[in-house]
DNA sequence: TCTGGGGTCCTAGGACCC
DNA sequence: TCTGGGGTCCTAGGACCC
């Protein structure tokens, strides 16, 4: 048995590196893509170029805070057309290399490296760097690579060594370079199992593998304490996923301001009628139909509810759609102004794919609040009622 | 007016069936 | 009267990732 060589493949700043590409006189300038580019506008930071780090500006803050840590800062829109063109040009590059690549969003792949012409010289560190150079060809732009036995380490390599770097991790270097990092950087460690690890006293992943399994298990369950066991010892057997089928599609819109379920119902009427409308045509544009519609609502509070509908038969149709999602949005209590509002299609089948099951679905009615009918109705409930026939007739 | 939009996977209870 | 054990589907919520 030889062991694996797994690279995983992570863009440089990926947004603001496509647009410094496309208006390259911008470079060595801050600059922060997000939201509508306004930031007197509600929106986050998806990326900043690294000069604009310097100043704290990070992913996920809002575009007004950086602005304030940033005030030099050029702000610009999300152009995900762009970016999806720079993503496809790079992944079609590393293809000639190899089709052992996993697509794991718009930025990263990875690539099984096992086995390919010149991988045994060096274990792999001169391919990976033929990897770094196809991607600079194809795009003019710059990412970082790490190379190790399995996804899980591949993973860490890449990002501790950005912008720019290529990072070969062995089993050997367990103990010395993995187990001083947070526990965190694992890929499936979120903020709240960090946080449920630091009140163990587990910090760095060092400490999660000289943790007490029992103490884990009794925490975190069976399964997900063997899990991360196995990942502090470096031990990660999965394949890559070359292959896979969309699970859902979804359309969601935070609002200027938040609206009231009541005096703004119109409006919220209309979003929904307009998620659903392109939902259905994104939909049908791809040849998916959907049997599960659902509607997601965040309030003020930032609380997120949501409520799903399994429907007879898979639609791509508006007026199924909407109709489905006027359903689910009626079934939730709108009892403080709404933030956010998006429509979602599950269990999609393709136009093509033999039929696999008939007859309905079946009737399962859970109770909420909203379906319980005791007591007087939420203002959003009854508005959703009453409006319900004017947006289905509605096309 | 701090906190986007698009996804995946897991869990868990109740319904329902055998 | 009391007592089962799967297995699947449906739904809601939550963690996590890019």
């Amino acid at each position: 048995v030889t062991e694996r060589r797994i690279a995983h493949l992570d863009m440089d700043a990926f947004y603001a590196s496509c647009e410094l590409g496309r208006r390259p006189e911008l470079r060595g300038r801050p600059i922060a893509i997000g939201g509508r580019g306004d930031p007197t506008r509600r929106g986050v930071v998806t990326t900043a170029s690294y000069e604009a780090r310097a100043f704290g500006v990070r992913s996920g803050m809002a575009l007004r805070t950086a602005a304030e840590l940033c005030p030099d800062c050029l702000f610009l829109p999300v152009d995900f057309d762009l970016y999806r063109d720079y993503s496809r040009r790079f992944k079609a590059a590393l293809r000639k290399i190899t089709d052992r690549i996993e697509d794991r969003g718009i930025d990263e792949v990875y690539l099984d490296l096992t086995g390919l012409e010149g991988v045994e010289r060096d274990r792999g560190a001169w391919l990976a760097r033929q990897l770094k150079n196809c991607v600079q060809q194809a795009t003019g732009l710059t990412c970082s690579v790490g190379l190790a036995p399995n996804k899980l380490l591949a993973k860490i390599a890449s990002d501790l060594n950005k912008p720019d770097g290529l990072t070969v991790i062995e089993m050997d270097d367990l103990e010395r370079t993995i187990w001083p990092l947070a526990a965190g950087r694992i890929n499936g460690i979120g903020p709240k199992s960090q946080q449920r690890l630091t009140a163990l006293g587990i910090h760095s992943i060092g400490d999660l593998a000289q943790a007490s399994p029992a103490l884990l298990q009794r925490h975190f369950g069976e399964r997900h304490a063997r899990w991360m066991i196995d990942c502090a010892q470096g031990r990660d057997e999965r394949a890559l996923v070359t292959e896979s089928s969309p699970k859902s599609r979804s359309r969601e819109t935070t609002f200027e301001r938040n609206l009231h379920p009541r005096t703004d119902w119109h409006a919220l009427a209309a979003e929904l009628a307009r998620l659903s409308r392109e939902l259905a045509r994104e939909l049908a544009l791809r040849g998916y139909r959907s049997r599960t519609i659902g509607v997601k609502v965040r309030f003020d509070d930032f609380r997120i509810v949501t409520r799903d509908l399994s429907l007879a038969q898979p639609t791509d149709e508006e007026v199924a759609v909407r109709r489905a999602a006027f359903e689910c949005l009626a079934r939730i209590a709108l009892d403080r102004r709404i933030r956010l509002l998006g429509v979602r299609a599950g269990t999609l089948s393709h136009r093509d794919d033999p039929i696999t099951r008939e007859g309905s679905p079946k009737v399962n009615v859970r109770k909420d609040a909203a379906t319980q009918g005791k007591g007087v109705a939420a203002p959003g409930q009854m508005a959703a009622q009453q409006h319900l026939p004017l947006f289905d007739e509605q096309v």
